[in-house]
RNA sequence: GCCUGGGUAGCUCAGUUGGUAGAGCAGCGGACUGAAAAUCCGCGUGUCGGUGGUUCGAAUCCGCCCCCAGGCA
């Protein structure tokens, strides 16, 4: 007897995925497990565009709204919730559908990720303080000495990655480089098929358009008010949800509700645009479905593959 | 109908005394291993409303025509 089938459904934001996702569980008896970063918090169902309650009491849903804003997940530990999830569904014999719009949650999934220990928040502290210190030039030679695959690969200006490279030696002894040498696959290469959901560009732009407008007639607002009293620290990931920074300055009086939708449409269509470019370089290999195709479609390419 | 002010990048606009054009926003391309809805790198994409003329050379000067916004009738 073989293994339920895994099946992932990537794509760019407001390609449909959900609603894909949805009528797939429907039809197959599946379960859905959320592959997007922002919908694992719970706080922000609109802006981040979350299935509704009356989508996930129609099929089994998982890793939606499970993370307070206030936590900060990361790609390793959504790998360990969403392999859990999938086992937990394939146990019960029916298929796992994951979706969502996270690149790199993909990737972590089916190509899987270095097994590097936890950074205790005190040595990232002491590398943003050597940062301010040393400066990208200063922390660059310093990581040219301990790893410098790492400062080639790094672009200029990307503190981010600068410092995570720096933060991981200094946790662990050993070069990100090292670590990632020893990245084994976590699902079977043959345990699971995706696809990614297309749409023509000045069609999907048109539909973000329409949804950052709709998710302010729904209460978009609201949700960011709320957020905002609870005066977390502006850099967890929550708060950096996209829309959350324009509809803040318009709830402000920094910008008028025009000007804040106009923004967060911007934003919105710039994210959709980095995801293709992702899907594009990153998965060649999985067939393009076009977002209005039926299930049937999703079906078949699923089926023909396994 | 007349007067005035405008027609330059997708949008809002700059453009010195004539030397085939820039800014902001938008957009486009790319990178991507624990913040990834993050972070970062790169790129002006143009019948200068049309058409004649003056000139070695016109977005810039002249004629005619078209369109838009005000005003006067």
């Amino acid at each position: 007897m073989t293994a339920p089938p895994v099946w992932l459904i990537a794509g760019p934001t407001a390609s449909g995925k959900s609603a894909a996702a949805l009528a797939l569980a429907r039809e197959t008896g599946g379960e859905i497990v959320n592959a997007d970063s922002m919908q694992l918090y719970a706080g922000l169902r609109i802006l981040t565009a979350r299935p509704t309650p009356e989508d996930e009491a129609a099929a089994p849903h998982h890793l939606f709204g499970v993370a307070d804003a206030g936590e900060a997940w990361s790609v390793g530990r959504w790998l360990a919730a969403a392999l859990d999830a999938v086992a937990g569904i394939a146990a019960r014999g029916r298929p796992a559908i994951v979706v969502g719009g996270t690149g790199l949650y993909f990737r972590a999934l089916t190509h899987g990720l270095a097994d590097i220990p936890p950074v205790p928040a005190a040595v990232r502290a002491s590398v943003q303080a050597d940062y301010e210190r040393l400066g990208e030039a200063g922390c660059r030679e310093r990581l040219a000495a301990v790893d410098p695959a790492a400062e080639a690969r790094i672009a200029s200006g990307d503190r981010q990655r600068l410092s995570r490279a720096l933060e991981v030696f200094v946790a662990s002894g050993r070069s990100l480089s090292d670590w990632r040498e020893e990245t084994r696959p976590t699902l079977p290469p043959d345990a699971w098929s995706g696809v990614v959901l297309t749409l023509p560009r000045a069609e999907l732009y048109a539909r973000i358009d329409a949804r950052l407008e709709a998710m302010i007639a729904t209460g978009a607002l609201a949700e960011v008010e709320a957020l905002l009293a609870r005066r977390l620290d502006p850099a967890l990931p929550a708060m950096k949800a996209l829309g959350v920074a324009a509809l803040a300055e318009a709830l402000a009086g920094d910008l008028t509700p025009v000007e804040a939708l106009a923004h967060a449409q911007a934003e919105t269509r710039r994210y959709a645009k980095r995801q293709i470019t992702w899907f594009d370089r990153q998965n060649p290999g999985w067939p393009r479905l076009s977002a209005h195709q039926g299930v049937a479609a999703l079906q078949q390419t699923f089926l023909r593959k396994v």
